[in-house]
DNA sequence: GATTTAGACATTTTT
DNA sequence: TGTCTAAATC
């Protein structure tokens, strides 16, 4: 057998991984190791030497977009469709597997997946019914906590108060939402995988016809695992000692969401007959980007340890920039992005990348005002967007009227005349009696003690949803939505209305029908369920893409978190400083600190030629003028590494964010943004000055000591 | 039922 | 300081 398309285009430590004997393995990948390529290498290498099946082989993703992109690369290889492969994400498997065993999950069959909207406006519906004061117990909070339990693979009642009141009334909304979704069939996120994990658990027969098809089971990303997706694949591949898994306990960012860091540095411990294989060669920065970043993370105690290193040169030093403030900062970084596409470069491969998402506002009017097209990442996706999601529950609706999510959002929109009243008096009506919305809003009719007014737009809206289920029974999906739109009247609504976004709305729903005609091509067949139900589930397992062209060539801006997987020949962080990154809500925690500090380390990891860090002497954060200090995730990267990018006097000027002010105050002696040197505190930038003579006094942040007012004929300040 | 205004609040996000 | 939500008003 020839197996040289397999191994011959891995280095030594990648063929070893994908050529290792069945059993237990963990392939630790270090950023830009071709962590993919390991794994998609490994499957052509089951699938031919080991002559497993497509069928024995099960393969787990966190996103869609790694999940599908896997499946390519795996049909690429192989030159043929691997179809009865399981390659999907953790929610889409368990998905299916509750699609097939409905009836032992105890689910109705046409049971709905509720996405993370739709269980928030639930929680808050729960709220209410519960009579509790939203402001005291925020929804946010709420959802928070539920999923957070349900993570850990804990149900209410698992779970004890302790007897503080605060956990008690949790518990309480908790349960009550299970039930509430329990009623209506409704499975949100968290509850696919436990239900999945439950249903593994509670039924050996099941379990076994699993265990003993997917021979193979591997897992990418295994560093973002939580415990129940951790003890789903335990139990799939208990006693078997299949698992192949592929991670970088390094790049663990999400531990805020459950992620166990645990479950990948204590491979080995916790599975029998288990290997570790290192992936420490990178093939996309420069040897000077990964002196850094093993300089950085070399700070991080518990680590399963890995040194990145490179066949390639050194490359330029990393460059550091200290911007006077952050509309310095982001002049400074369009300008060398100009500069970069002057020489020829696509602005896409530019990025920048920042620590919280409103950071991005101010790159973006700089972009703006240079007219350089951008692309920031991470707003609403397609399946998010508000006008979808009023047309998508009408479809619910035809699907399942007891859908009271779908039910409330429909009911007065387009608006008909139905005021948040007459839907309190459903809603209060569907709590007595223990009813969904439709058929309280059915019963109430038929009670006829409802206002005239009401009782005809009520009456209305359940013979519209009624008639367009019989007219649109026969139809196929793209046909059935096209004549929902026009018979919900959301697109004259959209049409009509002129805050600007009206033409894009009403368009966004014409992109509605293409998306259910492109879902038709895609094969969806092994699926039992109809046509529009698979489509329903899909959209809420697969927001979709964010808006803006992605063909468009486009400055990429985005938050360190979705930077994750990506690489750009030239990068800028920027804000490294102490309060935003590390951000002052992890700084206390050391835990937490080692998980930002993983996070400069997969920013710094993004870069493949040149890197820029930046930070500002003084930032407004809330309306208040702050002066933080450098983060010290710079003082952990070797200054033999860095290159200090100075700014002329010229741009210490702020540009528009302040009024023009004298650069040198004579009387003071000091410009600002001029470094100076104090025999206490050190170095520092003067950022202000005032008054006159003996009282003249300057501003001036300190590398170590923050920013401090100081009397110039006291302070035996030198410039430096 | 749309538009205006006041108030809260401000990590990170995929499914 | 800017954004988002909810109440208040036309």
């Amino acid at each position: 057998m020839d197996v040289s398309p397999i191994l011959d285009p891995l280095n030594e430590a990648q063929r070893d991984a994908v050529s290792a004997s069945v059993g237990n393995t963990l392939v630790l990948a270090g950023a830009g190791s071709g962590k993919t390529r390991v794994l998609v290498h490994r499957i052509a290498w089951l699938l031919t030497v080991e002559e497993a099946t497509p069928w024995s082989v099960l393969a787990v993703t966190f996103t869609n977009k790694a999940a599908k992109e896997m499946r390519g690369r795996i049909e690429e290889l192989l030159g043929q469709p691997i179809g009865g492969m399981w390659v999907g994400t953790f929610h889409g498997l368990a998905h299916r597997l509750l699609r097939a065993h409905w009836k032992e999950a105890g689910l109705p069959q046409s049971f709905q997946i509720l996405d993370s909207d739709d269980q928030f406006r639930m929680i808050k519906r729960i709220l209410k019914s519960l009579d509790l004061d939203d402001a005291k117990w925020p929804p946010r909070q709420v959802q928070w906590f539920i999923n957070g339990k349900k993570d850990e693979g804990l149900r209410a009642q698992h779970l004890d108060d302790g007897g503080d009141p605060y956990q008690h009334q949790m518990i309480r909304i908790y349960t009550e939402y299970q039930a509430a979704c329990e009623r209506g069939g409704m499975v949100d996120f968290a509850e696919l995988l436990l239900r999945a994990h439950e249903l593994w658990r509670d039924r050996a027969d099941i379990l076994q016809h699993y265990q003993a098809r997917f021979r193979h089971v591997l897992v990418d990303e295994f560093q973002d695992t939580n415990a129940i997706q951790y003890a789903w694949l335990r139990l799939l591949t208990r006693g078997q000692d299949n698992l192949f898994v592929v991670g970088d306990d390094d790049q663990s960012i999400y531990g805020w969401r459950g992620a166990q860091v645990e479950n990948i540095r204590n491979f080995e411990q916790n599975c029998s007959n288990s290997r570790m294989f290192k992936l420490e060669q990178n093939y996309r920065s420069t040897g000077n980007i990964l002196n850094a970043a093993n300089a950085l993370i070399g700070n991080n105690p518990s680590r399963l340890g890995k040194q990145l290193w490179t066949a390639d040169g050194e490359g330029d030093p990393i460059n550091l920039y200290s911007a006077f403030n952050e509309v310095d900062e982001a002049r400074f970084v369009i300008e060398r992005i100009r500069q970069f596409i002057s020489d020829g470069n696509s602005r896409s491969e530019s990025a920048i990348l920042y620590r919280t998402s409103a950071q991005s506002r101010i790159f973006e009017e700089a972009l703006v005002q240079s007219a350089i097209p951008y692309r920031v990442y991470g707003g609403l996706r397609f399946f998010e967007r508000a006008e979808i999601r009023d047309a998508m529950a009408y479809l619910r609706l035809l699907n399942n009227p007891d859908d009271d999510a779908a039910f409330e959002r429909a009911v007065n929109m387009p608006p008909r005349g139905i005021g948040p009243k007459t839907v309190d008096a459903v809603r209060a009506h569907a709590r007595d009696f223990n009813v969904s919305l439709w058929v309280a809003t059915a019963e109430l009719l038929k009670g006829g003690a409802m206002p005239r007014r009401a009782a005809n737009s009520l009456q209305g809206f359940l013979d519209l949803v009624e008639e367009l289920r019989i007219d649109t029974a026969a139809l196929d999906l793209p046909e059935k939505v096209e004549q929902v739109l026009a018979a919900s009247r959301l697109p004259e609504h959209f049409e009509k209305s002129r805050d600007g976004k009206g033409q894009d709305r009403k368009e966004n729903l014409e992109e509605l029908v293409n998306a259910t005609r492109q879902f038709g091509y895609e094969a969806h067949a092994d699926e039992e369920m109809d046509e529009l139900s698979s489509f329903l589930s899909h959209a809420a397992l697969e927001a979709g893409e964010a808006q803006g062209d992605p063909f468009e060539d486009c400055v990429q801006l985005m938050t360190l978190h979705s930077a994750k997987g990506l690489e750009f020949p030239l990068v800028f962080l920027v804000g490294v400083e102490e309060g935003l990154f590390p951000h002052s809500m992890s700084a206390d925690d050391p835990e937490r600190l080692e998980e930002e500090r993983r996070l400069c380390y997969v920013g710094v990891t993004r870069a493949m030629q040149t890197l820029y860090m930046s930070h500002a002497e003084s930032r407004r954060l809330h309306g208040q003028e702050n002066y933080p200090r450098p983060s010290r995730f710079l003082r952990e990267i070797p200054s033999s590494l860095m290159r200090e990018i100075r700014s002329g006097p010229q741009v210490t000027q702020p540009l528009y964010s302040k009024p023009a002010r004298a650069y040198t105050d004579e009387s003071v002696g000091f410009s600002l943004g001029q470094r100076v040197i104090h025999p206490k505190f050190g170095e520092g930038v003067v950022l202000n000055a005032e008054g006159q003579g003996r009282s003249a006094r300057v501003q001036v942040n300190f590398e170590t000591e923050g920013s401090k007012w100081l009397v110039v004929a006291y302070a035996n300040l030198s410039p430096c």
